[in-house]
DNA sequence: ACCCCTCGAGTTCT
DNA sequence: CTCGAGGGGT
């Protein structure tokens, strides 16, 4: 250490005009590694081996050697710390894997299940051990940082989970992000991800500094460093003292194998911050003493945390377990109890959505909880103001549940007001005067009104041009409502002719409120760009009840086109054809959701709609299998009996993750039957059709080896 | 006839 | 994020 500050100081005798190129480029590489380790000393291990002027010095002299041999700035060069002038705008950047959430758990019990679920998913013992890996959640902001070669090249925040922003100038100025990977055994291509996050102090600080200037202070850390993070100008993000925690991995040339914690002392090694309060757990018991002890710890950490994080250790257990939608099996959060309030409840308001149901919502006076204020809540449905007996004028208990979506938990009878009376339910909607029925055995109660209601029409355009339908940029919720309103978009099909019947308007958009010939002209290009479309999503944008996202994927998987998807729900409308078996036949597709598909194509404004879009121009591309090699892509596979080397669940799963359709049933259109032990009137009926049929063994030989799961969080 | 799991629909605030 | 309901397995 001492020799080579040593060496530094004896360089540093050297004028910078004096250097030859290979000693600059040698003290470049020194300079680059001596302020490394300082920054890690000073921001990471908060234990700094020398003076603030010495640091500055080390800094000034990486600087003036850079400015006299610009070619020879390094890639992990320290001055790209302090940032770079501000950019246009994020640029979008797809996550090869996608950035996944967690599912949660608020009490033991949800973690004991969490247990039990693994290992039944698994066809482990009861009590079979499950090592684990618990570290605190830290209330930050998820982001991936890309490495080639060893060297940091992309950073991204989490956006959907699939696709995020281009961070990578902020990312730069984050400290104990490394620039450059240590050690010998980095893969090629690394994504590392964890939590941005700001420390308690420097969030602190950096209000009081905002407040002196007169400017608005930040509601809590997590709001501050995603304000940080997401500055156009990088030179304000890197004055902002951000900080890294890795915990999870997405595109990686060479993959982990072995356990999660193995995973971790990587990073290390690598040079990434780990939690220092992560440990392995044995067991269950060992998982709940640990979020005792971080919860006991909460108060004096330097950061914010909302909880603890499970992961199984195994990872050949996690790519086993795979994921559920957006979180994956293997991982749970256990948060820590929500902060509560108390409020006065000013009135219950009515919503009417997409699909006609009516949603009562409390407008509160404005209280705040876990550092936000809130103003309104949910309050679901007609029976839950019954059963909690909620009224107007009531003075009520908010939580924010999982510390986001705020929530009345009960009503202090004590303080409500004399002669308050118990809420009636309004029996028409509010929007547009029709009926508003409650089917029976339905907890909602909807508006018939249909395509009369304008609440509904204006709903479900906002769905169609929602993030995971059409996303349209430039086209929100206020637009929407704006443009129905004034009849220049009446049905979907009327977006993609917005250009052409511009001229017709009166004023025309970029003469509207808000509008300018730049703002115009941008809606257009973002229109004209989603005119081909994935087919899932145009299946989804329709809003066909109880065809979500993964149902429309489904859909898309098994119809392929939407011209086939549409003739097949057409001839499907006769119950007794063929093609109406088919649907109800895919599996995850029963009788009920079948109707309302059904319906929705019964009614001959909605097939109006699909040919409109085409008519505009719209195309929906044919649904490609996600892994195109695979002998089970676009064959359609049923399962029956139980296999030994995994649950059905899972063999499911990873059918689906190779491309392939899981039915529920055999028929003709099966192509492979595969058959485990006990295996009942389906292998039958497989003989009978002649469906080719596997034995576990086969059907390893064609899933086995891949791995259909993604992973990180 | 149940039970478990998953999905959809609705919602908040910055 | 939660709640309710549909689907499928037992």
């Amino acid at each position: 250490m001492a020799e080579r500050a040593a060496a530094v100081a004896g360089a540093a005798a050297l004028p910078v005009a004096k250097l030859g190129r290979d000693q600059a480029a040698a003290e470049l590489a020194r300079l680059a590694a001596e302020i490394a380790r300082h920054d890690r000393l000073y921001y990471v291990e908060d234990a700094p081996e020398i003076s603030d002027a010495e640091y500055d010095r080390l800094w000034r002299r990486n600087a003036d050697i850079e400015a006299c041999f610009a070619d020879l700035r390094r890639p992990d060069s320290p001055g790209l710390r302090v940032g770079a002038p501000p950019s246009e705008a994020f640029a979008k950047v797809t996550h090869g894997r996608p950035m996944l959430s967690l599912g949660n758990a608020f009490e033991a019990a949800d973690v004991r299940e969490f247990f039990q679920r693994v290992r039944r998913f698994l066809g482990l013992a009861e009590d079979a051990p499950v090592a684990l890996v618990g570290e605190p959640k830290i209330d930050g902001l998820s982001a991936t940082a890309r490495y080639e070669r060893g060297r940091f090249v992309l950073g991204a925040t989490r956006g959907d989970g699939r696709v995020g922003e281009d961070i990578t100038a902020n990312l730069r100025t984050v400290r104990d992000l490394p620039l450059l990977l240590a050690g010998a055994d980095v893969p090629d291509v690394l994504e590392v991800r964890g939590e941005v996050y700001m420390m308690s102090g420097d969030f602190l600080a950096l209000n009081a500094e905002r407040e002196a200037a007169g400017e608005p202070v930040f509601a809590n850390p997590r709001n501050a460093g995603a304000g940080s993070l997401r500055q156009l100008d990088s030179r304000v993000t890197a004055r902002r003292k951000l900080h890294f925690f890795a915990y999870a991995w997405g595109e990686v040339s060479a993959p982990f194998a072995g356990a999660y914690w193995e995973a971790l002392e990587r990073f290390q090694r690598w040079g990434f911050c780990v939690n220092p309060l992560a440990r392995r757990c044995a067991g269950v018991d060992e998982a709940l003493a640990l979020y005792d002890e971080i919860a006991a710890r909460r108060s004096e950490l330097p950061y914010e945390i909302d909880g603890v994080v499970y992961k199984v250790d195994r990872l050949d257990w996690q790519d086993r377990l795979g994921m559920v939608s957006r979180a994956p099996r293997w991982a749970i959060a256990f948060k820590f109890p929500a902060e509560r309030a108390e409020t006065r409840l000013r009135e219950i308001a009515i919503q009417v959505g997409r699909t006609g149901a009516l949603t009562p919502v409390a407008k509160l006076d404005p209280v705040e909880v876990g550092g936000v204020t809130v103003s309104r809540a949910s309050l679901h449905n007609e029976d839950e103001i019954a059963r909690k007996d909620i009224r107007e004028g009531d003075t009520v208990v908010i939580q924010r549940a999982g510390d986001v979506i705020p929530q009345v938990i009960e009503v202090v009878r004590a303080r409500r007001p004399k002669g308050a009376k118990r809420y009636p339910f309004p029996r028409i909607c509010p929007e547009c005067g029709s009926a508003a029925v409650r089917e029976e055995d339905e907890v909602v109660r909807r508006c018939t009104g249909g395509l009369i209601c304008p609440a509904q029409a204006v709903e479900r355009l906002r769905h169609f041009v929602g993030r995971e339908a059409f996303d349209i940029e430039g086209l929100g919720e206020r637009q929407i409502a704006a443009f129905w309103r004034d009849g220049l978009i009446k049905e979907p099909a009327d977006i993609f002719t917005l250009r052409m019947r511009n001229g017709t308007f009166d004023p025309p958009i970029e003469e509207r409120d808000g509008w300018g010939e730049k703002s115009a002209e941008n809606l257009f290009n973002a229109i004209d760009a989603r005119r081909h479309i994935e087919l899932d999503r145009f299946i989804y944008a329709l809003g066909i009840r109880q065809v979500g996202q993964t149902t429309a994927r489904l859909l898309a998987r098994n119809y392929g086109t939407l011209a086939a998807w549409h003739a097949a729900m057409k001839a499907a409308g006769d119950r007794d054809s063929s093609a109406y078996a088919d649907l109800v036949n895919i599996d995850a597709i029963g009788p009920k959701v079948a109707e309302d598909i059904l319906a929705f194509f019964a009614e001959p404004h909605n097939c109006a709609v699909i040919d409109g879009l085409g008519d505009a121009g719209v195309e929906a591309e044919k649904f490609a299998a996600p892994e195109g090699a695979s002998p089970l892509a676009g064959k359609t596979v049923v399962f029956t009996g139980a296999l030994d080397a995994m649950t059905r669940a899972e063999a499911k799963a990873r059918a689906e993750a190779l491309g392939a359709k899981v039915a529920g049933s055999v028929s003709r259109n099966t192509d492979f039957v595969v058959v485990g032990s006990d295996a009942g009137s389906k292998a039958r009926k497989a003989r009978d059709l002649g469906v080719r049929t596997l034995g576990e063994a086969e059907w390893l030989a064609l899933a086995g080896g891949v791995d259909g799961s993604g992973r990180g969080t």
